[in-house]
DNA sequence: CAGTGGTCTAGACCACCTG
DNA sequence: AGGTGGTCTAGACCACTGC
């Protein structure tokens, strides 16, 4: 009885498993060849290399003409760390986080009314907009301070329990369009008064923070935020392909 | 007489030029299908969607199912920002920086004499590395403190006058090997005295800092550095695609 | 419905590294 | 020389979007 084929987006979460169990490697860390993934996985050599291509890019692998495909890192030392803070799908599982959001609201105003606006894209002023606070600890100490704002177009509300978990993963199951890329900008900053006695800090000690744009895989916007973290436990994490 | 036909790189760059020049772009931003590009660069569709890809990795452009493809981001808005501080190949071009390097040394030292190590590699304490310490300006105005430890092992020693250019273009032509992918981490952290002076701002105001490990395609580590901004001017821009 | 990108197959040859 | 990944071809069918 022939098997239903593994698609490229299954095959990459089996080679992840394969990686993590330490079931598909040996003790340098090497992949099995692509023609033997073929075989053991049943699919065609695209398959293969568009799911490797794909563990690449996150930095889990990388390949060496000629030699071989090699897993990265030792989880050991990036456990702790915060390895890429997309918040979202399967990435998120990579590492075990405990983020909980501690105070949620939202409301709903205009884009005129605004702190801020997305860095690269225009907004007419009477776009309606809900805009969401949260205040989220990890592990229990403050951690990060987030406002968000949601283009009331494509979501009307947010139910209030959903404020507290993913807010991505539901607005995506709601509008039924998957969240294609999300464009980001990092800087350093002063504290402002409400975030540094969050953090136990004092206004005008520095801030790391993130300003994110995120935009459904049809192109368009979703939602525009900014993320300030207690600088003294944040790290973002990422790795990059030269082509 | 046939054409040699061209590699994914070329292609990559053709349409980038196509894209700069918007000779290759609709009034809306749509690039021609998949289909026509075949045709009119007479390659496969392979090629094609190998460089489509690629270009969708950089935040050019994306691709949405049934519709097409279009180019992402007003370049007038992207001008003033530092896009992607690789510091290397086609990427840079994209947006003209005046970085100029003020003040460059060298000298040998080992693991155990480095003021940091890799983030995620062991390496001997007795490795022979070579540090260099950079003081770069912006548009005439200081920048970035970079510093950074190459391995011995694969440069013997940097030309001065390389100092002052990109060190890992001259690598990458010295080893014969490319540069195969950079882990970054970016935190927060207050300014010593050296750096503040050369900002003209106080120790303990913040910085933006930026640790790089760098390895060649081969998986090879060739060096590691940390590189620290003037908060006021760095931004750092990052745009990452979701799976 | 036609046209688009997304997935997939089954090959082929090339470029690179190691023994 | 043999095995690896990198490039490439020429198809096929599916899934999605828009009219």
């Amino acid at each position: 009885m022939p098997e239903k084929p593994l698609t490229i987006k299954e095959l990459v979460e089996q080679i992840t498993k394969g990686i993590q169990s330490k079931s598909l490697i040996d003790s340098n860390g090497k992949l099995p060849s692509e023609k033997e993934l073929m075989h053991s996985f049943s699919v065609s050599r695209y398959a293969v290399r568009q799911a490797l291509s794909q563990l690449g890019e996150r930095g889990t692998i990388y390949q060496t003409h000629g030699v071989g495909s090699f897993v990265r890192q030792d989880d050991s030392l990036q456990a702790s760390k915060l390895r890429n803070n997309i918040g979202l799908r399967d990435e998120l599982l990579d590492v075990q986080l405990d983020l909980e959001t501690v105070t949620a609201s939202q409301k709903g105003l205009t884009a005129a009314e605004a702190e801020f606006l997305p860095t690269n894209y225009q907004l007419a002023p009477e776009t309606p907009l809900i805009e969401v606070i949260r205040y989220r600890s990890l592990d229990g100490k403050p951690y990060q301070v987030e406002k968000s704002y949601y283009l009331k177009s494509l979501i009307q509300r947010i139910p209030e329990q959903e404020l507290f978990h993913s807010i991505f993963a539901y607005v995506e199951m709601s509008v039924g369009t998957k969240i294609g890329f999300i464009d980001k900008v990092i800087r350093c900053d002063l504290l402002e008064e409400k975030q540094a006695t969050f953090f136990g800090l004092d206004s005008g000690d520095p801030a790391l923070v993130e300003r994110d744009d995120t935009y459904l895989s049809s192109g368009k916007l979703l939602a525009f935020s900014k993320i300030c973290y207690d600088y003294r436990q944040a790290e973002l994490y990422l790795s990059k392909k030269i082509y």
